[in-house]
DNA sequence: CGTACTGAATTGTTGAACAATCCTGCAAGG
DNA sequence: CCTTGCAGGATTGTTCAACAATTCAGTACG
C-alpha cells in the first residue's frame, strides 16, 4: 500500500484546480462581478430573456446562475416577478456589521494560534492598499481594504468562516454604492488597518481587538448615516 | 396620502405567507428533511432521472434544488458524476464547532441586551428536551438540544447569524449519524442546557459563557473521537 | 497483470412549448 | 378626478425531448 505517500496529499489539494466549473457557475461568476462593481446597480431588475440573450446561455442554464446568487443574497427572486439586485437597508447594513463583529473580533482573538502566513496575508492587504492609495485608486483602496478584513477573519484558520466571510463582504459592497466618495470613505480606514497589522504582529492582540471595534463603530456610523441621508 | 396608516406596516409583515414557494424549493425542504432525518446516509448518490421520477418532477426543476442543496453543503456535486449527501470528515467537525464557538459565545456575551423573548426562547428549547428525555425519545432530545443552540445564537438577534447557525446545524446532523448511540451522546448535555439558562437568567453571562466552552470541548471531542474509531 | 478500448448509462445544456401569473393601458362608472 | 374592472401582451414556472460531453463497467488484448 502506497496510499500514505506525500506526494499523494499535495496532489490532492489541486484538485478543485482540475474540475471544470458548470456553465451555470461561471455565469454566476459575471453576473457577481457585475453587480459588486456596480454596473447592475441595486434594484436592476434581471430578465431571463435579455440576460440569457446576452450571455448565449439557454434560460433554464441562467435560471440555475439565478439560484446560486440568491442564496449569497446578491440577488432577490420575487416569484413569477422576476430576479432584481439586492437593495440594502439600514438594517441590513446594521446586522452585517454585528455579523462581521462577531467573526472578526473572535478571529483576532485567536491570532496568537495563527500561523504567519495568515498574519502576512494582513500586511499583504495592508500594503496594497497603500500602493492603491498612493495612485489614486481610491475604489482600488476600497478593494484592499475589503481584502484586509477577510485576512482578519482568516486568522480563525477555518474554511467555513473564510466562506461565511466572503459572502457578507460582498454583500456588504451593495451598500457601498450609497457612498458617492469612494476616496472620504475608504482612505482613512488605512491607517487604522496599519495600526491593527502592527498590534497583531506585536502581539498585542487586547488593544488590536479594540482598535478593530473602533473601526467597526466608526464604518457602520458613517454607513448608516449616508443611509438615512438618502432617506433609504 | 395614506402611507403611514399603521395597519400598512401590519400587513407588511404578513407578506412572507403569501407568496408561495416554487417547485424546487419544495422539492428541496424534502430531501432537506430526508437527509438530515438520516433516510439519505451521507455517500448516498442522488441520480437526476430516480429522484425525478420518485418526486414527479422534471430534471430541471429537481437540478434547481440540488444546487441549493450544494450551496447549503448538505450535497456534495462531482462535475459529469451526480450529486452524493455530503460525507463529513473529522476536520469539518472541527471547523464546525470552531465557527460554531465563535458565532455562540459572541452571542451569549450579548445576552444582557437580549430581550426576554429571545432568552424564553433558550428555556423552552431546554424543557422541550427534559420532557422529550423522561419520555424515552432521544432523537427528540437531539433536536432539542439543537433548538437550544439556535436560541444561544439567536441571542445575538441578528437574522444573518440565525441564518448561518440554521446551516451550521443541519451540517452538523449529518456528523450525527456516525454515534450510534443517540441517548449516549444527547442526553449529557441536558443538564449543561439547563445551567447555561439559569446562568443567563440570573445574568451571570462570564459563567454562562464559560459553561458554554466546556460544552463545546467535551461534544467536539466526543465526536472526533467517534470519527477516529471509525477510521474516518 | 496491466492496458486500451468499446458501449451503455448519466450528466450538461439547449430549445421549444404551454400554463400561470403579472403588468399595462384603456374604458366605464362614480 | 379618481377608482374599478377588464382585456391583451409580456414574463416567469415547469415540463419535455433531444443531443453533446463525460464517466463507468466490462472486455479483449498485449
Amino acid at each position: 500500500m502506497t496510499t500514505t505517500d506525500p506526494w499523494v496529499d499535495l496532489l490532492a489539494g489541486e484538485r478543485s484546480l482540475l474540475d471544470r466549473t458548470s456553465t451555470a457557475e461561471r455565469v454566476a461568476d459575471v453576473l457577481r462581478q457585475r453587480i459588486i462593481e456596480g454596473a447592475l446597480p441595486p434594484g436592476s431588475r434581471l430578465s431571463e430573456e435579455s440576460a440569457g440573450r446576452a450571455l448565449a446561455v439557454s434560460r433554464n442554464t441562467l435560471r440555475e446562475a439565478f439560484r446560486l446568487l440568491v442564496h449569497e443574497r446578491l440577488l432577490v427572486h420575487e416569484f413569477h416577478r422576476g430576479v432584481f439586485v439586492r437593495k440594502l437597508t439600514a438594517d441590513d447594513v446594521v446586522d452585517l456589521y454585528r455579523i462581521r463583529r462577531m467573526l472578526e473580533t473572535s478571529a483576532i482573538r485567536r491570532a496568537g494560534d495563527a500561523d504567519g502566513e495568515r498574519v502576512a496575508a494582513l500586511d499583504a492587504a495592508v500594503r496594497a492598499g497603500e500602493t492603491a492609495s498612493a495612485e489614486h485608486r481610491w475604489l482600488d483602496v476600497g478593494t484592499a481594504n475589503m481584502r484586509f478584513h477577510q485576512a482578519v477573519a482568516g486568522l480563525a484558520g477555518s474554511p467555513r468562516v473564510d466562506e461565511t466571510m466572503r459572502q457578507l463582504l460582498a454583500e456588504l459592497r451593495l451598500a457601498f454604492h450609497v457612498m458617492s466618495r469612494p476616496r472620504e470613505f475608504h482612505e482613512p480606514y488605512l491607517a487604522a488597518n496599519r495600526a491593527i497589522t502592527d498590534l497583531v504582529t506585536a502581539g498585542e492582540i487586547g488593544a488590536a481587538e479594540r482598535r478593530l471595534e473602533d473601526y467597526f463603530d466608526a464604518a457602520e456610523a458613517q454607513l448608516v448615516e449616508a443611509y438615512r441621508e438618502l432617506a433609504g
